[in-house]
DNA sequence: CGACCAATTGAGACAAGTCAAAGCATGTGG
DNA sequence: CCACATGCTTTGACTTGTCTCAATTGGTCG
C-alpha cells in the first residue's frame, strides 16, 4: 500500500483525506508464483491491477516463437488501464518472480476517478509516463547499440526502482534471466551475456546472486545517451478543482535543451511530399 | 472534420446530438508546411492537436544525429492527449508533408470530456489504439527482420488511413523517404531502399511518385507476420452513462487465439528468481 | 538546362546471430 | 551432507544480416 503512496505522491500532491479515498476501495489480493500469467492475450480482464511486490513483464509472441517483452512492470506499477476500455488484451502479462498484485473492478476505479480529482490526476500522470516508457523503449531498440540497450535500461529500472521503493542503494535486484533481457532488448541472450561481460570487464556493473551494482552510473549513462532527465517529473496537479489545468501553462515555455542533432531536414526545406 | 467523425465513430456511437457537442468546441485551425514542427522537444504544449490532413512523425533525436521515429500520425489522429499532464515534451511532433491541425485548448477540452460520457469514451479508446500501436512498434522493431518490418509498417499504414478516409483502395499515398522509413524501423536508408527493391521484385509491391500499391496483402501479411485482428476493435461503450462498463464484461472471456509459441518457460516452472 | 535531393547499386566491414560445448549454480534425493 | 540433475550462463568458432562508404542514376523544380 506504502509503495502506490509513494508512487502517485510522485505526481501529485496526496494528503491522508484523499488517500483514504483510496484505501476505502475494494480491493482484490492476489498472489502468483514465476512464470503465472496475469494477463493473457484474448483475454479480457475486469480489473485494473496494482502491483506491490515483484515483478512481472508485458509480452508479445509471434507465431514461430520470437518473443518481444514490451515493458517491464514494477513494484507501485498501475496496469491496465487500458482494460478500462473492454478490449481484448493483444499481449500478455506475467509474473517475473514471487508477485503481489491488489486488483481493482473496472468500474469502481472508474467511479472513484470520477469523484476524486487528484487521484485521476495521479493516475492521468502514471499512464503517461508509462507511455514514456514505451517511447523511450523504442528508440532504445530502433537505434542504440547492444551496449548501450543494455546500459540505458539498466539506468531506467534503477531509476524507476528508487521512485517505487525509494532505495537509494546503487545495488539493485535484477531477476531476469539472459533470455529475458534479450527479449526485452531485441538481441540474443547469447549477445547479451558477451555484453555484459564487457560491461562487467569495463568496471561498469557488478553482479551477484541476481543482484546488479551500477559502479560508474555517471560513465554508464554517458555511454549509453541515457537522458538524465528522462523519468524525471515534476509534480503539477491538473483536473484537481475546477480551475485545474492553469496555472502551469504559462510557465517555461521552452527554448529547450535544443540539443537538435543535425538532421539534413533543419537546414532547408525539404521537397515537397504532397503527391 | 468528417474525417473525425469517421475516426472517433470507430469506437462510440455518435449521434447528431453528441457530435454538436463535439463541434460547438472553440477551435484553432493551423497549416504546417513539409518540415515544420508541431511540438518541439523541451515545449509544453497547451492545446491537444487533431490532425485533419497529412502527416506527421514523432521523433526522438540522439545527441549524436541518431534519430527514431517513435510513430506517425495520419489524419484523424489526435495528440498530445498527454498534454493535459502539462508536461515538458520528450520528443518533437514534425509535418511529414503539408499538414492541417485543429488545436483544442488544453481546459476546454477536459471540459468537454467532462460533460459528454460518448465523446470521453471515443477519445480514451483513441488513446487505448494509440498504445496498442506503440506497443506494435517496438514488437516491430525489436524483433522482426528488415523485410518484416517493412512490411508491416505498410499494412499497419494502409489500415490505419482505410479507417480514417475510408478508401478501401490498395494504393495509398507515402509521403516516406527511405531515411524516414530507415529512422521508423531502426535500419538505415541504404538496406530500405534494398529491401524495397526485393518487395518490388517479390511481386509484392509497387510504387511510383509517392504512392504503394499492395499488390497482394495476404501474401505480405503472412510474410511480415501481421496478425489481421491488430487495431479491429470492436466498438463498445463505456463512460458513457451511469451504468458504462458492464453489459460486455462477461462475454468471450477468451480461449484466446491461443497461438502460445513454445517458449520453454511454459514446459515447468522457472527456477526461483527470488533473491 | 542545371542544381539538388533522393534512390539505387556495389564492395567490403562489422555487429549481432547461430550452433554447440563447457562451466556454474541452485535445489533435490539418497 | 554429498552427488547428481536441471537450467542458466559463458565461451568459442563460424555465419549472416545489416551497415558504411562511395559512386551513379533518376526525378523535380527553378
Amino acid at each position: 500500500m506504502q509503495v502506490f503512496r509513494n508512487r502517485l505522491s510522485q505526481y501529485v500532491t496526496l494528503d491522508d483525506v484523499i488517500w483514504s479515498e483510496f484505501e476505502k476501495l475494494q480491493t482484490q489480493n492476489k498472489a502468483y508464483e514465476a512464470g503465472d500469467d496475469l494477463i493473457r492475450v484474448g483475454q479480457r480482464p475486469k480489473h485494473v491491477f496494482l502491483l506491490t511486490e515483484g515483478w512481472a513483464i508485458r509480452h508479445r509472441t509471434l507465431e514461430d516463437g520470437r518473443r518481444q517483452i514490451v515493458n517491464f512492470m514494477l513494484p507501485g506499477d498501475v496496469f491496465d488501464l487500458q482494460v478500462l476500455a473492454g478490449l481484448e488484451a493483444d499481449h500478455g502479462v506475467t509474473a517475473v518472480n514471487r508477485t503481489a498484485t491488489m486488483r481493482i473492478e473496472a468500474d469502481e476505479f472508474i467511479t472513484m476517478l470520477k469523484k476524486s480529482g487528484p487521484l485521476a490526476s495521479a493516475f492521468w500522470w502514471s499512464a503517461v509516463q508509462e507511455e514514456s516508457i514505451l517511447r523511450e523503449q523504442i528508440v532504445r531498440v530502433g537505434r542504440r547499440s547492444a551496449r548501450e540497450r543494455i546500459g540505458h535500461l539498466l539506468l531506467e529500472l534503477q531509476r524507476r526502482l528508487q521512485a517505487a521503493i525509494g532505495s537509494d542503494n546503487d545495488v539493485m535486484p535484477l531477476p531476469l534471466t539472459r533470455t529475458d533481457l534479450a527479449d526485452a532488448l531485441g538481441l540474443t541472450p547469447v549477445h547479451v551475456s558477451r555484453t555484459m561481460s564487457a560491461l562487467r570487464r569495463a568496471g561498469l556493473i557488478e553482479e551477484s546472486r541476481g543482484r546488479v551494482k551500477i559502479l560508474d552510473a555517471d560513465k554508464l549513462a554517458r555511454q549509453s545517451h541515457f537522458d538524465m532527465d528522462y523519468l524525471h517529473m515534476r509534480r503539477l496537479d491538473l483536473l484537481n478543482g475546477s480551475d485545474g489545468m492553469n496555472g502551469h501553462a504559462a510557465a517555461h515555455n521552452g527554448n529547450g535543451s535544443s540539443h537538435q542533432g543535425l538532421t539534413a531536414s533543419t537546414l532547408r526545406p525539404p521537397r515537397s511530399r504532397d503527391y
